[in-house]
DNA sequence: ATTGAAATTGATAAACTGTCTCAAAATTAT
DNA sequence: ATAATTTTGAGACAGTTTATCAATTTCAAT
């Protein structure tokens, strides 16, 4: 774990010291957890460490992916009632293909539509910061 | 209220007669308060009908909200924590942009973005059934 | 290495949003 | 008007996320 996603978690380091927030045994574990999956919710992470670390806290996995999105590291989404962690450190921004059949997420980038964006905003004296495009449908699969 | 927003009455009577629902004061009520607004939480609608109202209970809000979308007059958009349902009885899809500094939003349509949506899920093998698309950022006002 | 101020944690309570329950009331077809 | 069926209101309940707070850990300065 020594040598991996180092430069993830010298972005970390670098948000905690701009905040003066402090490097814990527990935000190191949770940011190894953390980059190992596309999407995860906090429950979901939870039950995955508690496992290995029976003691860490719901609480605590909250705060930290909280903190994980202040550093730039995830983006929180909104499925409904859940909560999903996406890792976008390692890849710029993406957008969503999510099969209503069987959940899978299938994550896709498109330049035309991100300059189109651009333009919408633009013509309505807006300047984007961010934005979401969830497509929702079926898989192959899932149609028949 | 008698002349206004017949034509989505009239969809709403459709639906409740194929489904065996019943037309009540409050369904009636509540429709009419919705059309009204282009957004609106069940929580806001519950305190602006209270004022006329005091004794239209919540649970019904949701439920009539909900049976609205089923009805296809509105449509559940979730927001961070909040659900907010839409007016797409008057309107075809719409997206939003919306002001992370003052909370406006403003609604648009844009034929080519829907296009490219459509021949990214083709290129994937999937059918989209709906989309969501939002663009946060600040508007002209917010900006200074 | 020790110390001490400040931040963090874990456990649980609390808040929030939305749904369920069920007796009482309203609606619709007869 | 009556009866069968649906709907309502009020609050209980469930799921998710945040707040609380004493105990622990981190980290900079000895």
């Amino acid at each position: 774990m020594a040598t991996k996603h180092v430069k993830e978690m010298d972005a970390l380091k670098e948000h905690l010291g701009k905040h003066q927030l402090k490097l814990t045994r527990q935000r190191e574990l949770i940011l190894s957890a953390f980059l190992r999956q596309e999407h995860i919710t906090a429950e979901a992470m939870y039950h995955q460490l508690a496992k290995s670390d029976p003691h860490l806290g719901l609480a605590t996995i909250y705060r930290t992916l909280n903190l994980f999105c202040d550093a730039g590291l995830a983006q929180a989404r909104h499925f409904g009632s859940q909560t999903k962690y996406d890792n976008v450190s390692h890849k710029g921004h993406h957008d969503h293909l999510i099969c209503t059949g069987c959940e899978k997420i299938v994550e896709f980038e498109n330049e035309e539509i991100e300059r189109l964006q651009e333009e919408v905003a633009t013509r309505h004296g807006f300047t984007i910061k961010t934005h979401r495009l969830e497509l929702y449908g079926l898989c192959t699969r899932c149609r028949d």
